[in-house]
RNA sequence: GCCCCUGUAGCUCAGUGGAUAGAGCACUGGCCUCCGGAGCCAGGUGCAAGGGUUCAAGUCCCUUCAGGGGCGCCA
């Protein structure tokens, strides 16, 4: 609709031209929603913006436009107002079309076609395995999955994935305290690795692989009984973070294993190419990509003095794979702000790669301080002392959680205070939007009940003021999928989720749905209906459930 | 020192260069013969500070102040 209406202004200004009576073009056509409803639903400055080079006033420049504006069917009025908007108000008798346009698509309303069946894979969380997920690792997940959904909806073909970090420095960090753990378990008097991982999880993990292996690991050489135990340590702290985050409802079509990258050929290969474009080179025995060549400030290193390569190595390698192998168009990565230095670097080597950075879009969220009234906790996983995410959800609820880190922006740090999060269980967003849900359930089991058929309903007797303005909110979700799918910010959907919720008890409140009025009590249902289709399709974006009752 | 993010109501946060800056919580009053009162309606205080660009700035640019993150042969 807005492009439309844009497209009406510029046509308009065309034909204005070719009569002579105006002479510039604007840059755009800017369509908004004006914040006051009195001005209808759609508004436009751009006769403030022509004005100057016109040296005419912006209002007669903007009646001037409205001349020569033909308008879509959609439109019942063009009003020109001080200090010169355009102002646009949708025909009634369309708006009301619309909740048959929304009963017929279903669950499908809103879905668009904006990717065009492109490819677009979205890295999240990829928390190191050396510990449980907590509550940062949580907003990441939960703001992945979300993004996930609204660009499946609107026409991309996306694959979640969740990169394993088996290899590396806090790997080898995490073996080693494992172990002495381990050992410790069965009274051997060992010290712990002095940056080692202090947390008591590691003691239970110990613990726990002694109950399954006993004492069969010590009688291993060590270097075996650390492989080893490597890999039982990492398995099971996998299976942990799988578990938590089944518990938050994510999923992930695959989970990538930094190793692979090096038993299957790309990082090889990616070095190769490294090398060729000769970006590459040794110095103090190690070997260094040199991303000043690229503007960078500094150079990195890929493969250590001692031989082992690095975390960026890796991520090179494995982008060589997201993009030269698995061929998709675009790649999203979700990372903590702590992550934000590896950026540069990152698009630096995707262009020495030869791969256009823009194919690349990194979002960074912000960190997540969380706290216990006054009380801060700290996350640090090495230090030991954390609170998980799965106790964080077990406390408050999947679905407050999931709402909560939905609903700030990704650039603003947040605080999650679990004592105002259970507090507001009770009264607060989450549960006022399913309670909408769950009032409109019970209307519709009512109607069900009396055994009425709506399917006839006519909803041009939809004219009230509280079911249009339901109406025109209803409407809105394809337009915030798209500006959610192009911006790439989910947390405007928890907030359109509370203003449809408002429209809806307002609507509630001051029409009567169930009445001795038959015509006027089907034509409502099918509103109530439509109501459901869309609010359920905002919670099903976001992860919530849409409960029946409550 | 350099780089990134943030500073909006008592609190937690929205706000795509445009018209009177919004929501939830908290606080105060109303509203239940009838579909779920976990609801509805009403009530007020605010853009960190100072410059600039613009017809128009919470939004863009500069400076200062404050908070968070980064500047590893960690990830």
């Amino acid at each position: 609709m807005k492009q439309k209406l844009a497209l009406c202004l510029q046509q308009a200004v065309l034909a204005a031209q070719q009569q002579g009576t105006l002479v510039t073009m604007p840059p755009e056509v800017i369509i908004e929603h004006p914040q006051n409803p009195g001005h209808g639903d759609f508004a436009s400055g751009l006769a403030l913006k022509l004005a100057r080079s016109m040296k005419m006033s912006p209002l007669a420049v903007a009646h001037k436009i409205s001349e020569y504006l033909s308008l879509p069917p959609e439109i019942d009025k063009v009003s020109v107002v001080s200090p010169g908007f355009i102002n646009f108000t949708l025909r009634d008798e369309w708006l009301k079309e619309q909740v048959e346009t929304i009963l017929n698509a279903g669950e499908s309303y809103g879905n668009l076609d904006l990717g065009k069946g492109s490819l677009v894979q979205v890295e999240f969380v990829s928390a190191n395995p050396t510990g449980p997920l907590h509550v940062g690792h949580g907003r990441g997940a939960v703001l992945g999955s979300t993004l996930t959904n609204i660009l499946a909806a609107a026409g991309y073909l996306v694959e979640k994935e969740y990169y394993v970090n088996n290899m590396g420095a806090q790997i080898d960090n995490f073996t080693r305290s494992l172990y002495a753990r381990y050992q410790q378990c069965l009274g051997r008097e060992v010290t712990m690795p002095s940056e080692g991982y202090l947390g008591n999880y590691m003691i239970d993990l110990a613990q726990e692989i002694v109950s399954e292996y006993g004492n069969k690991l010590l009688n291993l050489p060590q270097e075996e009984a650390i492989t080893k135990i490597s890999e039982i340590g990492l398995e099971k702290m996998m299976a942990g973070i799988k578990e938590d985050l089944r518990l938050l409802r994510v999923d992930f079509e695959r989970w990538f294993s930094e190793r692979s990258l090096y038993e299957e050929g790309q990082y090889n290969k990616a070095m190769a190419i490294l090398q060729g474009g000769g970006y590459v080179a040794k110095r103090e025995n190690a070997i260094w990509f040199e991303s000043t060549s690229l503007g960078e400030d500094k150079d990195n290193v890929l493969v250590r003095s001692d031989g082992s390569p690095t975390y960026f190595a890796s991520d090179i390698a494995y982008h060589y794979n997201k993009f030269m192998e698995r061929r998709f168009h675009t790649v999203i990565n979700i990372w903590g702000a702590d992550h934000q230095g590896h950026i540069p670097r990152m698009k630096a080597a995707i262009r020495a790669l030869g791969i256009d950075p823009e194919q690349l879009k990194i979002i960074t969220y912000q960190l997540v301080t969380l706290r216990r009234g006054e009380e801060i906790v700290k996350l640090s996983k090495r230090s030991g002392d954390i609170i998980s995410l799965r106790e964080v959800i077990d406390e408050v609820g999947v679905d407050a959680c999931r709402f909560i880190f939905l609903s700030r922006s990704a650039d603003s740090q947040m605080d999650f205070d679990i004592e105002l999060a259970k507090r507001q269980s009770v009264e607060n967003p989450v549960y006022y939007v399913q309670y909408a849900h769950a009032r409109i359930a019970s209307i519709l089991r009512l109607a069900e009940q009396r055994v009425i058929d709506y399917s006839q309903g006519d909803v041009s007797l939809l004219s009230t003021e509280p079911e249009l303005t339901l109406i025109r909110r209803l409407i809105l979700l394809p337009e915030s999928m798209e500006d959610i799918a192009t911006t790439l910010q989910p947390h405007y959907l928890p907030y359109y989720a509370q203003d449809l919720a408002t429209a809806f008890h307002s609507f509630y409140k001051q029409c009567r749905v169930i009445s001795q009025n038959e015509a006027l009590t089907k034509a409502r249902l099918k509103l109530v209906k439509a109501s459901q289709i869309v609010l359920a399709k905002t919670l099903h974006l976001m992860g919530m459930t849409a409960p029946e009752k409550m």
